[in-house]
RNA sequence: GGGCCGGUAGUCUAGCUCGGUUAGGACAUCCGCUUGACGUGCGGAAGGUCGCCGGUUCAAAUCCGGCCCGGCCCA
């Protein structure tokens, strides 16, 4: 075996990475292997994206969080699968195709607006996926899904029917959050609360006696056509007066009954509000309590209907308008104030959301929120405290998961009903996947009343119906027979703000499905935020779009940001700052490994014929213990912690002392003997290879330029990403030698100090240093290192004395000083 | 209103679990140096009441309590 040939100068980091993830792909190295049972196996749960067109700098956070995840199991021994699917359905594809085309749902044949979505999502997976595979992700690319096929229906439709069969859902009448814009129920994790200037209307109810009136204050006046009671709180003794008593409701003359209910609050506006069918989820609430009838004034698409009786036809902001008006006509209007109220906004199109209902399918999912609660203790959270965001979620839930969807980009209920009887008729397990639209049930009549005619159920599944079964997918589920093996999975990760959809959804559609936890742990990335410390986002200002970052410092660079950036699971400022840190270490790392490779012309590995030096085993201890610091940090998840060690070690112990501490031993073997050489040959050759390991799981890429180049003929894996990871070499932990090194260290520190002082370049000869060590203890210690003590300093005579004396002391001991002549 | 997270040099951030080095690092600033890997570099310097107030302790950035200010989530 030759030599070590020296690596190139020139560093073109995007031309490296482009090759490299050419060549992984090319090789297949990253691909699951089923038939091994050898190793064990690691799965990742890679949450399907939302193809919006875009990898943002939130998806270079999320998938480098996990891809590092990825490499380092991989080296660790692990069998590591690493799927990637699409989350293809959903209300933005839909609404976003509603723009371009400039038409309504309703406009076209359903295939044909579908086939539309299909085009725009997959124009979208392809930009997206180009990013994952910029940033150079472990991906095994033959997992890739869609949840828009129908393979994936079928997996979706037979979890319904599980769940159908085994009671967790059923179709009921209740109140569910509505968008009028999309026309469509929407569940209480996609409503977005907003705070924005309302107005609270000061409303005389007069009283059905005769004698006087109450006060009422609303910020929903156009909901009073719907006000079905008024209520007070019964310890207010204002009004509590007036229990069982009634009202005249201005405008639409309906006498309603004054109610107590201690929801009520007495300090909010008069202390008197109007029951409403249903102006918010506080009505639902008091409606149900007290059983009282309802009243839906709204259409589908958000206009006033025929209970509204004069006001028919107008939106909710023209009632409010017309019915403000009429109550001042009529001398009912007190006064309006100004109001900060919450007010829920459809996630997708920011409308408004109005409380309707209509006849939708339901997930039980509350009577699992005690199982959730448990099983989420069992999850290993990084950071922990994130478990409280799932278990305080579920707990807040007061409605069941509403599943169906007035949509049309989703998956199909498989469902029909009888024309006659109106029996309920569920698609058999082996009927999936089917589109009830388009085939009618495998049965010949109804089973029930032997009618043969059917109408297909036109309602679609909510899109987390999908998504949310990815961990038994993904394991295999429900084609292979051994998917348990990779069930549950070992890491689920997580945007902080999904954690009350995905890993909830992800917990009670598994665990009602399997009676089991989906995911063993949960790693919980942060939001990106400007550079400003807002939110990043197009409408501020402070947007940066992944392209121009990779395009300018690779994606090794971007990688480092987002390992190092703060804390796992806090929120991250995008910082070109950081991103050129990472590129000016890759720099660093290069002139390194171009050094080290320089020095090796002559080097065998694996020679031997070597004496180490102290500042050789100082090194190598140091290195060990930063392997320990390392593996500790990535076991924990603490990307920062073990990105931050490595980068340090490699720029200031690694380059700043050891290599210049070394340099002229390196040159001079005539001088100090050829096994010291050797001795720092095999240092470097051994220090740099550690740390090409310890980097490769966060910057892949320019660790396999520099192993092909230098290592792997020796080494012999394929790829650095395929060699084992490092378990620390105890034997080599020298307290002693990290000791005396350090005392070298600071010596030749305060040396280039005095230097530095004076004005003097690093590299000035000196004609005479006096060391006075203090004692013969450290004296020995310096009499050890004086070769590479006088190299480095370019000290031309050396003078130890083993006493206290004069001079320039060194800091960190007191008792050692030294006088310098200069030439 | 409730819950959670955070408040450390001009900026960003580590350390806080388990109290004890001179509170570590990056960017920016200042001074020097073209040193046989690297000026995308090297050496050096300056910059901190660790949000505020109390408590525990020989000792608090770290533990406890209260308060103030930001952010997020939820009512």
């Amino acid at each position: 075996m030759s030599g070590v040939k020296p690596l190139p100068k020139e560093l073109d980091i995007l031309a490296i990475e482009r090759k490299w993830q050419r060549l992984w792909e090319e090789w297949g190295i990253y691909r699951f292997d089923w038939n091994d049972y050898t190793r064990p196996t690691f799965s990742i749960d890679t949450p399907p994206p939302y193809p919006s067109g875009e990898f943002h700098m939130g998806n270079v956070l999320n998938w480098t969080y996990f891809d590092i995840v990825a490499r380092y199991k991989r080296m660790g021994g692990f069998n590591v699968f690493f799927p990637q699917g699409w989350d293809c359905h959903g209300l933005g594809i839909e609404v976003q195709v509603e723009r371009e085309h400039n038409i309504r749902k309703r406009d076209l044949p359903p295939d044909k607006f579908r086939s539309l979505c299909m085009r725009l999502v997959e124009k979208y997976i392809a930009m997206m996926k180009e990013g994952i595979m910029r940033l150079g992700c472990s991906v095994d690319w033959t997992t890739e899904y869609r949840t828009m096929d129908p393979d994936y229906w079928r997996k979706t439709q037979l979890s319904f029917i599980i769940l159908y069969k085994k009671g967790y859902i059923y179709q009921g009448t209740h109140p569910v959050n509505w968008c009028p814009r999309c026309e469509t129920a929407i569940a209480d994790a996609e409503v977005e609360y907003e705070e924005r200037d309302g107005k609270l209307h000061y409303i005389r109810f007069p009283l059905a006696d005769g004698c006087g009136h109450l006060t009422i204050a609303t910020t929903r006046p156009e909901f009073i056509p719907a006000c079905v009671a008024v209520a007070v709180n019964p310890t207010d003794t204002r009004h509590n007066k007036y229990i069982g008593k009634s009202v005249t409701v201005p405008i639409v003359n309906r006498t309603v009954e004054i109610i107590p209910d201690d929801a009520v609050d007495p300090s909010f506006g008069t202390g008197v509000v109007m029951i409403c069918t249903y102006g918010d989820k506080e009505d639902v609430r008091t409606v149900k309590r007290h059983n009282l009838p309802v009243i839906t004034i709204l259409t589908e698409n958000g206009l006033i209907n025929e209970n509204g009786g004069k006001y028919k036809g107008l939106t909710v902001e023209e009632a409010r308008k017309a019915i403000v008006e009429d109550l001042k006509a009529e001398g009912f209007l007190d006064k309006i104030e100004p109001i900060k109220q919450e007010i829920g906004l459809c996630q997708r199109c920011e409308t408004p959301v109005e409380i309707l209902e209509r006849k939708q399918w339901f997930m039980k999912t509350r009577p699992l929120t005690d199982r959730v609660e448990k099983e989420a203790h069992e999850v290993v959270w990084y950071p922990d405290y994130m478990k409280y965001r799932l278990i305080d979620w579920a707990r807040s839930l007061d409605w069941d998961w509403v599943i169906s969807r007035q949509r049309i980009f989703a998956t199909p209920i498989p469902i029909w009903y009888c024309k006659n009887c109106g029996e309920t008729i569920l698609a058999d397990e082996s009927w999936v996947p089917v589109d009830p639209k388009l085939e009618r049930p495998r049965i010949d009549a109804c089973p029930k009343c032997g009618h043969r005619e059917f109408t297909p159920e036109t309602d679609v599944l909510d899109t987390w119906m999908d998504s949310s079964i990815t961990c038994a997918v993904h394991a295999g589920w429900p084609d292979r027979p051994d998917w348990r093996r990779l069930f549950p999975a070992d890491l689920h990760p997580s945007g902080v703000d999904i954690i009350r959809t995905w890993a909830y959804y992800l917990m009670v559609r598994h665990l009602a499905l399997f009676d089991m936890k989906p995911y063993k742990s949960c790693l919980i990335n942060g939001m990106v935020l400007g550079s400003d410390g807002r939110k990043m986002s197009k409408s501020l200002k402070n947007y940066v779009a992944t392209p121009e970052v990779l395009n300018k410092h690779g994606a090794d660079a971007a990688r480092q940001w987002a390992a190092a950036g703060g804390a796992t699971g806090s929120d991250i400022p995008f910082r070109w700052p950081d991103v050129e840190y990472g590129r000016r270490f890759l720099t660093k790392l290069w002139n390194a490994a171009r050094f080290v490779g320089s020095q090796l012309a002559d080097y065998k590995p694996g020679n031997g014929g070597y004496a180490l030096q102290l500042l050789d085993k100082w090194v190598l201890s140091k290195m060990e213990k930063l392997t320990q610091r390392v593996t500790e940090a990535l076991e924990k998840c603490q990307f920062n912690v073990a990105i931050e060690e490595v980068r340090n070690f490699t720029w200031h112990v690694f380059c700043d002392q050891y290599i210049e501490a070394v340099k002229d031993r390196l040159y001079k073997p005539e001088i100090y003997g050829e096994a010291k050489r050797k001795a720092a040959q095999n240092t470097l050759y051994t220090v740099l290879y550690r740390l090409l390991q310890l980097l490769a799981p966060v910057t892949p890429h320019i660790t396999e330029e520099i192993y092909q180049n230098m290592y792997a003929e020796h080494v012999g894996a394929k790829s650095v990403h395929l060699t084992k990871w490092p378990e620390a070499d105890l034997s080599r932990i020298d307290e002693k030698a990290e000791n005396e090194g350090d005392l070298l260290m600071a010596l030749i520190t305060e040396i280039r100090r005095d230097k530095a002082e004076k004005r003097r370049p690093l590299n000035a000869v000196i004609k005479l240093v006096r060391v006075y060590a203090g004692d013969n203890e450290k004296a020995r210690i310096i009499e050890e290192g004086r070769e590479d003590v006088a190299g480095t300093c370019k000290i031309v005579r050396l003078e130890v004395l083993p006493r206290k004396g004069e001079g320039r002391q060194v800091p960190q001991y007191p008792e050692l000083s030294f006088t310098i002549e200069y030439g």
